[in-house]
DNA sequence: CTAGGGTTAG
């Protein structure tokens, strides 16, 4: 009668097979181990772990495939203790190392992140066949050793072993998390060859692939060509759009790359499938670097109804939602309503609070963090130097520095340093500034230098500057915005000559495109702005406000400094034009226009925001009393009564 | 034995 357990199983009944079996007149080792797999087969790890103890407590010896089964299980359950519980039985009972009890073996030290012991157990399986070999790839794959598992495969492929489907997708998401397309390509028509390229996974992984090397057309046409998709498929597009918007050459790029995935969001949901955590987090992701507060909130509203954002990692995505929406005060409450938090959890309440210019709670939140216990990383570290830069918490900051070093032995990186650099820069201790840089034990980078430049030009140490500028320039800057720095500081001081050395070497550095770019969402409708753009249908009532709003900003004590306008057709030598209508300054007049009053207003800029524009959003602010919330290609800031979060960060150009 | 998710400031 065992057989029809099986067949049961088999048929997702697993009421009916556990009837069965209840009926049996004699229970073996295989009537148990048949009934333990069919509830791993139907994601029922826990009621096979139950089975596996009823067999114990009856007297029964279990088999290698009883314990290989519940091994998966273990695995399933992500339940560390029971499979090194199980792993003792296999010694107690003289089970024999055989190649099912070592294949789950190796699966199962690898989910709970232990690649050494997992390719131990590999190593230990007499006969190796197919599903040893991927095993030991994708054990590699889980635990970010993606060039190891690379090397198993060819190792298997020496040995004359034939891959299968599993085994190819494998390595194709190898492929995915080490870029290697050429591999991808080679695997792609592998796959083909061995008869499995109508193989769902295969397909998902080769199209994932595709977009995150770049290849986004590529990547949409194999989608389109998809007669039969699941929500993997789906996801994969989603989380691809999301990551493309993050190696894109431009802002523009980007914005466009987010808006692409909320679409597929859309048809996502239209489709009838069922959003999951994968795209719950994936999205959120989206919406932050969009600024995308209005979509933000409602995945939030259905993360809830959908039970998805109990999951830690939805929780977290959302945090920065709201954080980098600038509404830090609901992702303080979603921080606090998580049941369960990681370190990178942390980490990013912690970030979005020194973001906010709070470096208080910032630094109150990394104190919890260490008291309950969770490890930081350099990540956090940088959250937490960078608050300590905003607040001018000089002694605290170095304490900081010192306790990241000595107690959690991380390595500085060029961004603590950085943090540390600003922080003597808005003090306007330059020398300080100096001295630091001279002590780093590597190479001064691009930022760094015009860090301290653009120090100088604000508290008129120009001879300072100029020495930076030579250091910095003899490392052939490769931004664009770094150039902005150089010419307007330059220029600002008459020196002609300096200045059309540094046109020269633009030219010569093959820059990437400079285009001033600025969006706003409402309703969700996006409006987009260029500067001096007046090809707008919206133009005329919006250039008078924006006329009216500079004015009222003048008499409260704006005034409106000249800096360069550095454009891709730029010919002419030594202009200066008017910073009257950057982009974000008719984004923000028409948010102004377009909202109810004490709406925030959520701008995204595609370029860095020039010193001009950031004070006369304070004064905004001010006049208006509304939040003005610009992200701009290089951090947030959030103007509220005249004042920015990023507390005036020194490095504006 | 397989494919998809969250942190990076200055």
């Amino acid at each position: 009668m065992t057989f029809l357990i099986n067949v049961y199983a088999k048929c997702g009944t697993m009421d009916y097979a556990r009837k069965v079996f209840d009926n049996l007149p004699r229970r073996n080792v295989v009537s148990w181990t048949t009934l333990m797999t069919g509830y791993v087969y139907n994601s029922q790890p826990e009621l096979a772990i139950q089975v596996f103890q009823e067999m114990l407590e009856a007297g029964a010896y279990p088999s290698n495939y009883t314990l290989g089964t519940a091994l998966n299980a273990c695995s399933s359950l992500h339940s560390v203790r029971l499979g090194k519980q199980f792993h003792a039985y296999i010694i107690k009972y003289q089970i024999d190392f055989d190649t099912s009890v070592g294949n789950a073996l190796c699966s199962f030290y690898s989910k709970f992140c232990n690649l050494g012991s997992a390719i131990k157990a590999f190593q230990r399986i007499r006969e190796k066949n197919v599903i040893s070999w991927t095993a030991v790839i994708s054990a590699c794959g889980d635990n970010g050793e993606a060039a190891r598992g690379l090397k198993f495969f060819t190792e298997m492929l020496s040995k004359d072993i034939k891959p299968n489907e599993f085994t190819l997708t494998s390595i194709l998401s190898l492929c995915c998390t080490t870029l290697c397309l050429g591999l991808g390509a080679q695997i792609h028509s592998l796959s083909s060859k061995l008869g499995y390229e109508s193989y769902l996974p295969i397909k998902n992984s080769i199209m994932y692939l595709y977009l995150k090397c770049g290849w986004i057309r590529e990547a949409q046409k194999l989608f389109d060509g998809m007669e039969i998709v699941s929500l993997v498929t789906w996801n994969a597009m989603i989380a691809g759009h999301a990551q493309v918007m993050d190696f894109v050459e431009d802002d523009i790029s980007a914005y466009k790359s987010g808006c692409e995935a909320l679409n597929i969001f859309l048809k996502l949901n239209r489709s009838g499938l069922k959003p999951d955590l994968f795209t719950f987090s994936s999205i959120l992701t989206v919406c932050s670097r969009l600024v995308a507060l209005e979509q933000g909130e409602q995945i939030h509203a259905q993360t809830i109804k959908t039970g998805f954002l109990t999951d830690v990692v939805v929780g977290t995505a959302l945090i920065n939602m709201y954080s980098k929406c600038g509404s830090i005060e609901k992702a303080s409450k979603a921080f606090v309503e998580m049941d369960t938090r990681t370190m990178i959890s942390w980490t990013s309440m912690i970030t979005g609070f020194s973001q906010q210019g709070w470096s208080q709670q910032a630094l109150q939140l990394f104190e919890d963090m260490r008291l309950a216990g969770v490890r930081p990383n350099q990540i956090t570290f940088v959250g937490v130097l960078s608050a300590c830069s905003q607040a001018g918490m000089v002694n605290e900051a170095l304490s900081y520095f010192e306790m990241m070093q000595k107690e959690y032995k991380i390595k500085p990186v060029m961004d603590h340093f950085a943090c540390l650099i600003d922080m003597f820069v808005r003090l306007g201790r330059l020398k300080e500034a100096f001295d630091f840089i001279e002590k780093m034990d590597f190479e001064p980078t691009e930022f760094i230098w015009s860090l301290l430049i653009a120090g100088c030009r604000s508290h008129g140490n120009l001879e300072l500057g100029f020495y930076a500028a030579e250091q910095l320039l003899k490392l052939k800057p490769k931004e664009t915005e770094t150039y902005v720095l150089l010419l307007n500081m330059y220029i600002s001081a008459g020196r002609w000559k300096d200045a059309s050395r540094v046109r020269k070497m633009m030219k010569e550095e093959k820059l990437g495109k400079f285009q001033d770019w600025s969006w706003i969402n409402i309703k969700e409708k996006v409006y987009s702005f260029k500067p001096n753009d007046k090809s707008h249908f919206h133009s005329a009532d919006l250039y008078t406000s924006l006329e009216n709003l500079l004015q009222q900003a003048s008499s409260l004590g704006y005034k409106s400094l000249e800096t360069m306008e550095v454009t891709d057709e730029d010919e002419e030598e030594n202009t200066s034009s008017s910073t009257a209508y950057h982009s974000e300054k008719l984004a923000v007049a028409f948010g102004l226009l377009n909202t109810p009053n004490a709406t925030p207003i959520r701008v995204i800029k595609s370029v860095f925001m020039c010193r001009d524009c950031h004070n006369f959003a304070k004064y905004i602010s001010l006049l208006t009393d509304r939040e003005i919330i610009i992200r701009d290609s290089k951090r947030l800031h959030k103007f509220v009564n005249g004042r920015c979060s990023c507390g005036d960060f020194s490095g504006l150009p």
